[in-house]
DNA sequence: GCAAGTATTCAACGACCGTTGAGGAATAGT
DNA sequence: ACTATTCCTCAACGGTCGTTGAATACTTGC
């Protein structure tokens, strides 16, 4: 297949700068095809800018995907731990429900996938496709959300009292893996359902996401303290009737 | 960065015939690093052939990748429909628990990731990939897994007797994208937890998966038919009570 | 042992890859 | 108006990409 290739050069007719534009054409083609998945050249001509432009204003192209990755994180994270903390101080003097964390923890990123715009909209399928990517999750996943994800495990801790961390832990990879799922949006539940859901409706997933995970949380806890006591009877009853409770 | 390369040319020095070195050499790659990061030079170095042998099998690189997806994907079904079946039977003249549903369709994908061989771990991060690309996932996953998926979806809605077709398939897009995130062993629960758990301890997730998502099931159905009644107050507790009836 | 067919190697093709250095245009400070 | 700085263009580099056609080796059937 020969692709021709013509030079557009739209020499400044937008509003943005060359770095702009092309942070936002990376992002969608990113989000597509993956990081070799597209060539300098692929998103320097979408961005309608030069190719020497990626060296000279991130230094390569593998500065430029974390630089994607970078830029809306930073605007997510502090809105996501705000309202971690907003959540639990409406608690006081109690705990906050599982379902408001699972909230807190997704409503800031369904919300902006579901209205935020297109660049937010590739952003997250990219996140999908780097979460599950075993040569770049553990590059930068962990670098730019572990830290929030620690402070979001440490409060379900604490509405799952008697619970192990384990069952947490296991917990929270379930959450993270239907999440993200979600937002790579490739249309598979479309055409399962033969159209009765659309991957894009995030309002049907913010509704459901966070009841089917508390519950599931509920589950696993329920499960650990059951099976296997290592507590003596009367201890394991007084901690499964405090998790047990719900609401 | 200059790699040198060095031929190695083992010339039949194995039992395999280089077609089956060929797809399993593009399996680990792929599953490592997808598509587009894998020149079939570095497969066919891995498999120790030449680089002509893959458009001599093949047909080209496209197919080869489309040959690995579905080598195992032929063994896999057959195997899982026959589960869906016997936990059916057992069941009758009842409808088998949503547990045991979400066993059937999760434990042969597990034992075999767990302890298949290398071969298998490598296929289901291929497919943990593949799950979540705007790119692939309508080809690929559609193509080999729908069919299959649509005779679990159709016995998890008998389990689920009263509860709405919308309620199930997102259900089971959570139910697969928590799947499919654990196939990835990307090892971020492992540094997330400090190593109290791990990605590749498949058997913890067996466990616990399907508690998990049938508590979660459960929970989405119980939400649909409590809020929003379109019917008279008396056919909707009668629902009610049928699905909330849990074990 | 010979022929037919299959499997594999070899060398090379044009296209595209990411990156770079030299230089031009726009902008800001004085 | 001059200068320094930043932003951007142009042309080209060495390498790697997927694919191919011709030639060689191996296997099978007789």
């Amino acid at each position: 297949m020969v692709v021709v290739r013509r030079k557009i050069t739209r020499k400044r007719t937008g509003t943005k700068p060359g770095k702009e534009r092309i942070l936002d054409a990376a992002e969608r083609l990113f989000a597509r095809h993956g990081f070799y998945g597209i060539s300098v050249r692929d998103i320097t001509e979408a961005a309608g800018v030069d190719v020497a432009l990626v060296s000279y204003h991130f230094g390569g192209k593998r500065e430029l995907f974390t630089a994607v990755f970078q830029r809306r994180a930073e605007l997510l994270n502090p809105e996501r731990l705000a309202m971690l903390e907003e959540v639990r101080r409406a608690a006081l003097p109690g705990v906050p429900t599982l379902e408001d964390i699972v909230n807190a923890f997704t409503y800031p990123l369904l919300e902006r996938s579901a209205r935020g715009g297109p660049g937010w909209k590739s952003y997250f399928a990219l996140v999908a496709q780097v979460n599950n990517s075993p040569e770049w999750a553990p590059v930068l996943m962990t670098q730019h959300f572990d830290p929030l994800v620690e402070k979001f495990i440490a409060v379900l801790r604490e509405a799952l009292p008697g619970c192990s961390a384990r069952e947490v832990y296991w917990g929270y990879q379930f959450l993270t893996g239907a999440l993200t799922l979600t937002f790579a949006e490739t249309g598979r539940i479309d055409t399962l359902s033969s159209g009765l859901c659309k991957s894009s409706d995030l309002d049907s997933v913010h509704e459901r996401l966070a009841p089917y995970v508390a519950a599931g949380f509920r589950a696993l806890c329920a499960r650990a303290n059951s099976a296997e006591p290592a507590l003596p009877k009367s201890a394991r009853a007084a901690i499964s009737a405090k998790s047990a409770k719900r609401r």
